[in-house]
Formats: C-alpha cells, sequence, structure tokens
DNA sequence: AAATCGGGCAACCGCGCGCAG
DNA sequence: CCTGCGCGCGGTTGCCCGATT
C-alpha cells in the first residue's frame, strides 16, 4: 500500500501565496510558533493550504531574520568553495550562510553561480577545468577557444578578446585551494603506512570504477568501500584530514565490492560513505574548520582575488 | 505595440529518514 | 519488526516579468 497524502489534495489551494494567507501563517508561527505542520492550515485561520507548503512557504519566506536582498560576493564564494567541497547539498551549504534558505542558495546557484564556473572553462559539477576533464575522458579532441573566451564572461567575450587585467582562472586562489583540495581527494599513497595518529581519509578514488580511476590519472579502484566506511565508523574521532578536509579511509586491506563496472554504486556507496561519517561528527563544525582554514577559503573577501569580477 | 524569448524565483513533488505506537 | 506519520531535503516545474525582435 502506498502511503497516503499528507493532505485532501482536493481541497488544497497550490500557487503562488497572497498575502492574507501570509499574514494568517504568520500571526500564527509568532505566537505558537512551529511544529507539526499538518495541524497549522486549520489552525492558523483554516488556510486551505497543505501543511508542506505552509512549512515551505514559512521557511522560505516568512521566517524571521531571513535576507532577502542579492547575495553578496562573499556569500557567493562561500557558495561556491562550500559547493566545490560537499556538492549540491543545499542544507548544509545555507547553514553555512545566516538569513539563506536552502532553496535560495540552490536557486542562486542554477541561475548564476553554475553559468559563471562554466563563462570560465570550469565544470560546475566537478570544479575542474573542462578541458582537463575532457582530456581525461579522452573522447574529445580539444580546441583551445580563439582568444581564450571560454574563460571569461560572454559579456567581455563578445565581439572582443578578454580584457588583458582579468587573472585566468587558474591563477586565482579559488582554483587553488580546489586543485589543492582535490589532490586530498584523489591523491592515492599505496605506500603510506597506517598509522593510528593517521588521519582517516575517504578517497573518492576508492569509490571508483577502474575506468574512473584510470581517467583521474592512474588512481587505485581497488579499495574497498566497506574499508572506508568502517574505518570511518571507528575512527570518527578523527575530525579532520589534511588541511582542514575531512576524509577517511586508506588503502589498507582494500578489496572491490561490487566489480569494477559498477559505477554507479561505487558513487551512491560514495555518498553513504559521507553521510555515515556526517552522522559521526558535527558537520558543522567541520565545515567550520574547513572555512578557517585560509588554504581553502582564503580568508579573502575580495572579488578580485577569485577572479570573480564580471 | 505586439509577440516571443529567456532568466529568475517561488512553489511543488517525490523520496528518504527518524520516531512513535 | 512493522507501519504510519511528520519532517527535511534535493530536483523539478511553471509562472512572472523584463529584454529582445
Amino acid at each position: 500500500m502506498g502511503r497516503p497524502p499528507c493532505c485532501d489534495k482536493a481541497n488544497v489551494k497550490k500557487g503562488p501565496w497572497t498575502p492574507e494567507e501570509d499574514a494568517k501563517l504568520l500571526a500564527y508561527t509568532s505566537t505558537h510558533g512551529t511544529g507539526n505542520w499538518t495541524s497549522v492550515p486549520q489552525r492558523a485561520g483554516r488556510l486551505k493550504r497543505c501543511g508542506k507548503s505552509c512549512r515551505l512557504r514559512y521557511t522560505n519566506y516568512l521566517r524571521p531574520n531571513l535576507k532577502h536582498e542579492n547575495f553578496t560576493q562573499e556569500e557567493e564564494e562561500l557558495i561556491v568553495t562550500l559547493h566545490a567541497m560537499l556538492g549540491s547539498r543545499w542544507s548544509l551549504i545555507a547553514n553555512q550562510l545566516p538569513g539563506r534558505t536552502d532553496n535560495d542558495v540552490k536557486n542562486y546557484w542554477n541561475t548564476k553561480l553554475s553559468k559563471k564556473l562554466r563563462q570560465r572553462g570550469i565544470d560546475p559539477m566537478t570544479h575542474r577545468p573542462i578541458a582537463d576533464l575532457m582530456q581525461s575522458i579522452g573522447t574529445l579532441a580539444i580546441r583551445p577557444p580563439p582568444a581564450a573566451a571560454s574563460y571569461f564572461p560572454a559579456s567581455q567575450v563578445a565581439g572582443a578578446a578578454p580584457p588583458p587585467s582579468l587573472p585566468a582562472f587558474h591563477d586565482t586562489p579559488y582554483f587553488s585551494a580546489l586543485k589543492q583540495q582535490q589532490q586530498v581527494i584523489t591523491h592515492v599513497d599505496a605506500d603510506a603506512p597506517a598509522s593510528p595518529d593517521q588521519h582517516h581519509q575517504l578517497k573518492w578514488s576508492d569509490f571508483l570504477t577502474d575506468v574512473d580511476a584510470a581517467a583521474l590519472g592512474g588512481g587505485h579502484a581497488d579499495a574497498s568501500q566497506a574499508a572506508a566506511l568502517g574505518q570511518c565508523q571507528e575512527g570518527s574521532a578523527a575530525a579532520t584530514g589534511v588541511g582542514g578536509v575531512r576524509a577517511f579511509g586508506d588503502d589498507e586491506g582494500a578489496s572491490s565490492i561490487g566489480g569494477a563496472d559498477d559505477g554507479a554504486g561505487a558513487a551512491s556507496a560514495f555518498i553513504d560513505a559521507i553521510l555515515d561519517c556526517d552522522k559521526e561528527m558535527g558537520v558543522d563544525q567541520l565545515i567550520a574548520e574547513m572555512l578557517a582554514d585560509p588554504a581553502y577559503y582564503g580568508g579573502s573577501s575580495s572579488s578580485s582575488d577569485m577572479g570573480w569580477d564580471c
């Protein structure tokens, strides 16, 4: 039997909220607080809304202390940096941005930031140079764009060569930090002895297929997910990896699980491992540690440092 | 001035997780 | 252990509005 609907769809209004509905919801939450959203529509003055819709409206729009103005340069840089570390875990990213919701951050990323990265020749998913990815894949011949146009915003590219004053993305501190982080993630040190004092490292390469690992430059693909998970679970006290980036697992006793052709399984296993590790430790604290490390966030709020200016 | 296009954003949807009975 | 329920999350949709033709 499937899960019953959370509310009577026939009697529920959808679409944009009216000021009257906002006022009812706000009045209710300000006096009763939040909690048990399913009963909120009735108790808040017979709102013809799904409780879920009420929660969403409150958290994304009505909640106190929300910022409604544009994202600042600092916020923008922080989002990109955190996305490089965390991927599309918008709630975690939003937690580091006071007054911003996960929906805000997600929309801003999808509409602005991912395009900015692409314009600079950076793949927004992997945060690696697109040209490098293409070379790694080895399926396409890369021809450099005329006048290196892809590293500059379209507004600057149109009809003209990029201004020489702008640094190439590779030269920015943001890129340096990313590169360093990716080395931590993908670095393979099969000869490194296991040490009790050594930080546990969960390497993305541990979850890659042979093909993927080879594409990443000869990384090993024989480390087991179980080993990484086990080390994560038994070693939760190891809060940080190199440079403040937490990483888990190592190569000892590794053997492949699920076969080398199970790329999707490897990916989900990697994510599962991250989630398990998150539970073992305070992720917020971890992020704070990462951001405190100049190597990753650089302590720089200067847009020119990032090469972000358009 | 009208039609079309595209970007931005609010809201919806479906799924997974945790908890209580 | 199973089931129902509430909640939170990420992905997606669809509307609105300004820009362009």
